[in-house]
DNA sequence: TATGATAGAGAACGAATGTTCTTTAGTCAA
DNA sequence: TTGACTAAAGAACATTCGTTCTCTATCATA
């Protein structure tokens, strides 16, 4: 009888304690520092845990062998989105530790600002005023995307739309026009996100 | 002239592909990478990067000696109204506000939970299948608030509303009907955020 | 009870790491 | 030009790193 090597008892509470000591320094340590605190004696035991979370998604390597987290690794922070079902209350799990929205939302830093969405002509795309937009920054959009285009020297979010006329400005609401630019089309960016804050 | 160490100029980009580096992999490689990384031929160099910096708020260390990002390193700019007007590629930043969407949207990380919302129940509201509400577990919530509720063992993100006949979740779709609970209203905890991503 | 597999300890070792020091090259102001 | 300052290169070195190997204790199964 071949099995998986991934232990869940134990392994489960070595995740944890990465995961902890991940949430709170953002980085993983060296092996004579696991063994701290992961609460082992020897190096060798600390590489195999590694090997087995490794086996189990939650751990890969960089190109230059670093150990590193995975998306697997952050998944239970992020979304206890396998809803639990049976559970009526005690559905109390762990608090996400600290959460890693910057992560999840932002993958290029350095090409990636934020802006503060005004008024409401794309309302019917669930984007509302005061909501933040994630944008990157990047060369050119395609028809369909959500683009952060500098109108009249404004930002504008709409959805970019292409016809025979060329390229035009498609708001989600039909109180607004679609916006056809006189001159060239200046888009700033493309909507890979949004975030919004109540109250 | 005592002035800072810190070289906007150059700093800014290394702390770019730091940050781009990160972004990938969610680790500080070692300083024989950073070599590569950065483009520096030295260790020394590397050293003197990160020292400044660490100076400039951005990594610290960790109680092991390992580098760390700080909050500060994955915080966001957000170009408000600031219309780059004159500039037809609009660079980059005057003093803006920045950002960092973690500390930005959970206030309270113990108590907040994320959950993947299901259904078009509340489309209406810019709430949409797929968004992540950002949920704080607390005591008891107000009429109006948007709160996640637990009702035949699933989550269900509504509107608490209260009328002579008790509280009721109202849903943000004309096709749907409001909740009355058959006994007691359990209310998981109150919407305090929401997060989508595109695609 | 015997067996095989596994978790972990422990030691040994070459490679890689971070630190420190010295040297080189470039910049700016007087 | 000179002199002060600084970024970066480069070398040297003790420390630490990750790997590998052997050995022991444990445990489930046959």
């Amino acid at each position: 009888m071949k099995k998986t090597n991934y232990k869940p008892n134990k392994d489960h509470e070595y995740l944890a304690r990465l995961q902890a000591y991940y949430a709170e320094h953002r980085v993983i340590p060296s092996y004579a520092h696991l063994m701290e605190i992961l609460g082992f004696a020897s190096k060798s035991a600390i590489k195999k845990v590694l090997e087995r979370l490794e086996a189990a998604g939650m751990l890969e390597r960089t190109p230059y062998g670093d150990w590193a987290p995975t998306d697997l690794f952050f998944e239970r922070a992020i979304a206890n989105h396998p809803v639990p079902a049976g559970t009526p209350v005690p559905v109390s799990d762990e608090p996400c530790e600290k959460v890693m929205l910057d992560r999840f939302l932002i993958e290029k830093p350095s090409q990636t600002v934020l802006v503060r969405v005004k008024g409401d002509s794309m309302i019917n795309a669930g984007i509302h005023h005061g909501d933040l937009a994630v944008v990157e920054r990047c060369c050119h959009a395609n028809p369909g995307d959500l683009v952060v285009a500098i109108v009249d020297d404004e930002f504008t979010l709409k959805t970019l739309g292409r016809d025979q006329e060329g390229f035009h400005l498609i708001p989600a609401n039909p109180h607004y026009p679609i916006i056809r630019p006189q001159g060239k089309l200046e888009i700033f960016g493309v909507v890979v996100g949004l975030v919004r804050k109540y109250p």
